[in-house]
DNA sequence: GTGGATCGTTTCGGGACCGAACTAATAAAG
DNA sequence: CTTTATTAGTTCGGTCCCGAAACGATCCAC
């Protein structure tokens, strides 16, 4: 891992990369669906609305609502499961892996500013 | 500053902390109400309603509303400023200091746990 | 088949938030 | 004083989110 943090560098982090997403003019994600966005890009399919309920620990309607406003706003897309037709996939889009990368590149160079 | 962050050690970051935020039964905080309060407890004051709102670069009655919610959390207060008795001055609290404290304590620990 | 379990979604009443416009209090300028 | 500017808060109509409960669709065991 890279070399420690202390609290003080920790937490301007977070408020450096936290204001750059303030500021920007698209509507802020939740942290609900910020975490949503952040596991269907960064762990391994199949991502179920059961499954992501259970990891975050809030209640199915939430991911629901949560895969809603981010499939509005072309962050992921939803497709039956053909094998148990139950299931809904949550898929990646184009416009969300850009989001999702353009996080990444903010956090790096905020972190790149912090003072030692 | 230090070491460099990777792209994805970046994001897996912003993924564990975020889960963890999720994850604990109190309220999320939005992330205009998390950058007020990180604002009020890394920079110096005084800290006004205006100059938030002019840092966030959002509306007057946003910052009101983030300062009515987070008061009612006890994450806040506010007083009027004596001299000029148009300002508002946010004030920091005890319950404040500790929140902010626990989050550079979970930021930390999480960077600590990322993959080289 | 039939009953029960398991999916995701919808409904419901309630609360929080949004920006634009307005108000009330205070300060500063003339 | 009186006007003008500045500050924080409030009002307004509208949108979004909340969890509990109910719902329809689907799978599975019998």
């Amino acid at each position: 891992m890279p070399i420690d943090l202390r609290p003080s560098q920790a937490l301007r982090l977070w408020h450096d990369v936290t204001l750059d997403l303030v500021r920007d003019d698209q509507p802020d994600l939740s942290a609900r669906q910020l975490v949503v966005l952040l596991t269907v890009y960064l762990e391994p399919p199949p991502h179920t609305v059961r499954g992501l309920a259970a990891k975050l620990r809030v209640t199915k309607p939430a991911i629901t609502r949560a895969l809603d406003t981010m499939g509005r706003m072309g962050l992921v897309s939803r497709r039956r499961d053909e094998v148990d037709r139950r299931n809904v996939v949550i898929q990646r889009t184009l416009a969300g892996a850009l989001a999702v990368e353009r996080l990444g590149d903010i956090i790096v160079a905020r972190h790149r500013e912090l003072p030692l």
